[in-house]
DNA sequence: AACCGGGACAACCGCCAGATC
DNA sequence: CGATCTGGCGGTTGTCCCGGT
């Protein structure tokens, strides 16, 4: 049966946020820092699951963000990424400064793999269409996030549906993708030095750093 | 002018892994 | 050392908007 959930949801509001609730989370925040997301809607009067106002704040409300069309720079860094990473949207926003993961998840799921489609290019795999499983990709609708699961299968759960090592190593970047990148080190997360053992991102970062060594990429962007 | 379908995006859900007790 | 808690991630859904008919 599994957790309990993160917070009492018959006391939480749902939906969209009011502007009221952002300059309150925003308030707090800007009081206290981030700091226990399942105490702060409470500490700062929201209605609100600290997940959710978790997500609020990264997305939407933190001052660094860029928000905005997505450049070609952008969009090329982004096709190059997936085709390393796979769906590691985390880890692609990490690489571009001012993004999250949630707006690039959305813009890669209605605009690139439309784009990719175009060229001929199974969003998926990162090789040309028609040459493997391009029969799911091709359909470039929201039915195809579904189809999209079978990667990640139920004997397979364990949450990794892409793992990094079997993305590179089964190597979707010869089907088109110039490897050649450009791009700089990764965005050190806000507090790195104070935890002296790698965290799970510091360990997939270090991984996609790995990966991303092997393509060769120089360091000329920032 | 009204209706419909598709696109775009914000937000939620469930799961996982690390941290803490 | 196991159980529980918490933060984070990726997938999915809901809803609004816009263009076409």
């Amino acid at each position: 049966m599994g957790r309990s959930p993160c917070c009492e949801k018959a006391h939480t509001n749902k939906g969209a946020w009011t502007k009221e609730e952002d300059q309150r989370l925003v308030a707090y925040i800007k009081a206290h820092g981030e700091g226990c997301w399942r105490s702060l809607p409470k500490a700062a009067g929201l209605l609100r699951c600290g997940k959710s106002c978790r997500l609020r704040w990264i997305n939407y409300l933190r001052p660094d963000l860029k928000r905005g069309n997505f450049t070609e720079e952008e969009d090329e860094l982004i096709i190059r990424f997936h085709g390393l990473l796979g769906n590691k949207w985390s880890l692609i926003a990490g690489r571009l400064p001012g993004r999250t993961d949630n707006e690039i998840k959305n813009y890669w799921n209605t605009h690139i793999k439309r784009k990719l489609i175009a060229r001929g290019i199974d969003p998926k795999t990162h090789r040309p269409l028609g040459v493997s499983t391009s029969a799911a990709a091709a359909s470039s609708h929201r039915h195809d996030h579904l189809s999209a699961r079978s990667s990640c299968s139920p004997e397979t759960s364990t949450g990794a549906c892409h793992s990094v090592n079997d993305d590179s190593a089964s190597a979707p970047n010869d089907g088109g993708i110039d490897l050649n990148l450009s791009i700089g080190p990764p965005r050190q997360p806000p507090s790195p030095s104070q935890s002296p053992l790698p965290t799970r991102q510091e360990q997939a970062e270090a991984t996609s750093g790995e990966i991303l060594g092997h393509a060769n990429i120089s360091s000329d962007y920032t």
